[in-house]
DNA sequence: TAGAGTAGAGAACGACCGTTCTCCAGTGCA
DNA sequence: TGCACTGGAGAACGGTCGTTCTCTACTCTA
């Protein structure tokens, strides 16, 4: 008998996964081949076609998990903040050594309407979170201010990405204008 | 004896860019092959090559004639106008029909390093641009300005590609607080 | 009219990629 | 020990893509 998985998935699963996220976010999704990714990940090709059907099919996965560590990485460093550590977390996010702009925005700029259902719903549950935040900071309009927050992350990000330093900065002073920096 | 060509690109090369930005454009550009391009041109692909000994050579080509494009569209929609010009322009320009964002962030996500020079060029001058806005403004920091104008220009340039809209609006009155919509 | 040169259409080539298939070594059970 | 089964490694297949090559029709000149 198997021994029992309480998370889901098998540890192949998680192995591919992993590979895929740190292939795929690095070089990009068309430019990584199923071989190299089984390669990556120590797991032979029909195991790879066991747990997901079909490239397209582990694209969507990689990019639901990352929708879900990536919000709740950014939760946990906010905790009960605001919008001031939301963009310490931009900081740091930006700072780090494999950082290259936004999953997503990425996928959506290579594969197009393939992957527009987890890229808009990766940006729809930031949005509804950056209206949790609105609220708690008593904003008179939180759509407006939620709408507001999602750009300046979002611009941040691909000015980021860019090679621009201190994205984050310019981007904190629009949302906060009365915080000294 | 064949025609002075003023412009300085032959006509073929006209009709070959004017496809590849359609194309590249609205479905990406590893989703458009050569072959298809040609005969989206209405040139052989002897010719073809003869104008672009490459593909790389005509995303390189591509891209920089709609860097021009684009920013000299700006600059003539904003006039002696300003930052509230811009978003302006930018309602416009979201609403158009093949509207799919920033060709030069997609392009950045689909292949990367590969097109990282004509982006950043892109960019560069973008943030030139809007650095004169920010001058002509009366900014007290005009980089700072330019910066933070660049974030929203991107920033609304992705959330509305995703299809939130009123991202212009939004962004508008981050750049411009005390404007009345 | 004969012949040389040009350009276009598309076949051909080599490489790669997603996916499937084959073969074989290893394992657990009777 | 023999045997059915599993899983792994990687060969194979079909398709596509960037690029080059071939062949043919046409044109311009002498």
């Amino acid at each position: 008998m198997e021994p029992v998985d309480i998370s889901g998935g098998s540890d192949h699963e998680t192995r591919v996964l992993d590979a895929a996220e740190r292939l795929f976010y690095s070089r990009g999704i068309q430019a990584v081949g199923m071989d190299e990714l089984r390669t990556a990940a120590g797991v032979s090709l029909k195991r790879l076609y066991q747990s997901f059907p079909s490239k397209e099919a582990l694209v969507a996965a990689y990019l639901d998990r990352r929708d879900e560590r990536w919000l709740s990485s950014l939760r946990t460093f906010v905790g009960d903040g605001g919008v001031l550590e939301v963009f310490a977390w931009l900081v740091q996010w930006f700072g780090s050594e494999d950082f290259r702009g936004c999953a997503f925005l990425n996928a959506f700029g290579e594969l197009g309407d393939q992957v527009v259902r987890p890229v808009r719903r990766h940006k729809d549950r930031l949005h509804a979170y950056l209206r949790e935040l609105a609220v708690r900071e008593g904003a008179p309009d939180p759509d407006l201010r939620a709408d507001q927050l999602l750009i300046l992350v979002d611009g941040a990000t691909v000015t980021a990405m860019l090679g621009r330093p201190n994205a984050a900065g310019a981007a904190l002073r629009l949302a906060l204008p009365d915080v000294r920096v």
